[in-house]
DNA sequence: TATGGCTTGGACAACGTTGTCACAATAGCG
DNA sequence: CGCTATTGTGACAACGTTGTCCAAGCCATA
């Protein structure tokens, strides 16, 4: 910057003011002051900008579970595009579910002073991030609540969804359903499950721990488990899958044995439509929760210091197919 | 840390030392530091470090089309894998395939001073970051190889892929083979398209190009032009989709139709295996050509000045279903 | 012509850190 | 007992930028 302004024959300040646009510099000055900057190549440098300012620094973190995850590959896309439409940056850095990994992650990004953070929690307890959010970095969590923390938040409505989908189970008679989940362990898991509870217990139809398989972690071990329910003894005549992967491999168990039960599924995925089976799944709008988070993260970039919020976002029912019996 | 530095009764610098583990400092004194540090919840600022020193600031990025797709958050995922690996966080930004927006946000991230930049190009000219390089900016394009810039690089065989795939095609006995692709203009399609008629040549099938259809863009799309070959005269016998969402739509009309075309399709997809169709698919590792990519420029950015190198990662066929035909 | 306000430019310090250097204290040597 | 190494410590400047403040120049008004 100092060699712009020996070339341009001003002062380091006029030049400053020339590149952030500051006002009450002499139209000739500019013009000098651009010709020297394009001459030279100069950019400047914003870290050493947001060192001195102490400002933005144009950049948000965002802190998922696995970014190759289409889910979360999802939510970093459509906050992307909000944060481009705010000219900011976007970190992405990737938890692995390892809550330690998720803390130093975030003390990390903290450290780099961003503007804001984006957070799909991990771990259950957050509250190390008060002292964060007291030294001003606002932060949105998602898809999952903080732990021992009140924080702006975005979720689905994962328990009345699962409600709906297994009311409708229920209501075409089935009263054996297999339900599969990945780990009791995760929020939105207990939450579906516990919506899958309320839809039974009205109905008169026995909750039977036997039918409720957790740890459930990959197509193949969901096939595995379908395998072992169906060939138990009173099998069930309906499957709940309380996400996608598990959904792919129920279909796919089914499909060889050629069954005929139904399959209700969180999660809509792409391909639902080419899968030879029919299929209801409880669906939502995963590019808006992402959207929803990412306003409400820059509005408090902004300056909003109201009360958090707490916004839950609707699901849908989606049948493809033949309906469930 | 000045407050640090008063609280344990040393000074600055000393600080400085215990922070980045820096020898010559007694124990004891370690001990003082490393209390106050913990009473004060001082933790460094890596910005002004990084700006003082001059030296790397722990941060790579990637710049891709978009993050949404899943190709490239597999590859952000590997990278990523990678870059945790080095201690080293991840800008990841998306040039949506606008080449004005991949140079601004390249240019923006030299500004930030990352160690270095991986990239999938979308424009043709990267001339401008000549500068950027010979500034010590080492950087890695990956999938595409980069515009009038001699760099590191690293691609998939998709010429050869291609050429393994038709040349099964023909050996079983098509001789009307429909090719769809999404957009001439991207480097990957024109390879897959040579590799096509490197295969057709030697086998005397002449290249018919009112049989291949370019500008394809999504699912729908490709259903479409699957209708409008096969109502045509002489309707081919094989399809070959150059991606996997137009395969998707071929799939889909080739079931809707009942009809037996053979399909060939570049790129795997999860769900291949229950799609209800027989299908071969040019398949490879995407997440190995991120993490060769990757490592390659950690090497670099450890000081590697070797002359830049060209990687090309095979390619696999993988029948699924019956043969074609 | 003197006064005051407004515009414009520049000197200086500061953001939080680390490299350089010098100095003090200690140890080792003849 | 001096002398040199060695080790530990701190003062200072610097990284590239911007906020603060002051001064100089200009115009309009009294």
């Amino acid at each position: 910057m100092a060699d712009v302004a020996d070339l341009a024959g001003v002062s380091l300040k006029t030049v400053s003011r020339v590149v952030n646009n500051a006002p009450h510099v002499q139209p000739e000055l500019i013009e000098r002051v651009l010709a020297a900057v394009a001459e030279l190549g100069f950019r400047r440098n914003p870290l050493a900008s947001s060192l001195r300012s102490g400002q933005t620094n144009a950049t948000i973190g965002l802190l998922i579970e696995e970014i190759a995850n289409p889910f979360y590959a999802t939510i970093a896309g459509a906050a992307a595009e909000v944060a481009r439409q705010h000219d900011t940056m976007l970190i992405i850095a990737s938890s692995e579910e390892d809550p330690a990994r998720e803390e130093q992650l975030l003390r990390d990004m903290c450290a780099r002073r961003v503007d804001g953070l984006l957070v799909v929690p991990a771990g259950d307890d957050h509250s190390f991030l008060r002292a964060e959010i007291e030294l001003g970095t606002p932060m949105v969590f998602l898809d999952r609540p903080a732990g021992g923390l009140l924080a702006d938040t975005v979720l689905l409505d994962n328990r009345g969804g699962a409600r709906a989908g297994v009311r409708r189970l229920v209501e075409a008679g089935h009263r054996r359903i297999g339900i599969l989940l990945d780990s009791i362990g995760v929020y939105t898991m207990r939450e579906r499950l516990d919506g899958a509870q309320d839809a039974l217990a009205p109905a008169g139809v026995p909750y039977d721990t036997r039918l409720v398989r957790d740890g459930v972690r990959d197509p193949a071990a969901a096939a595995q488990v379908v395998s072992e329910l169906l060939e138990g003894p009173d099998p069930p005549t309906a499957f709940f899958s309380l996400n996608n992967r598990i959904t792919l491999g129920v279909i796919e168990e089914l499909h060889r044995r050629g069954s005929d039960a139904a399959v209700l599924g969180f999660d809509d995925f792409d391909v639902a439509r080419l899968v030879p089976y029919p299929l209801t799944v409880i669906a939502y709008d995963t590019r808006e929760l992402a959207r929803t988070a990412t306003e409400l993260l820059f509005h408090r970039i902004e300056g909003d210091r109201s009360w958090p919020r707490t916004v839950v976002l609707p699901t849908e029912l989606v049948a493809r197919g033949a309906p469930p019996r």
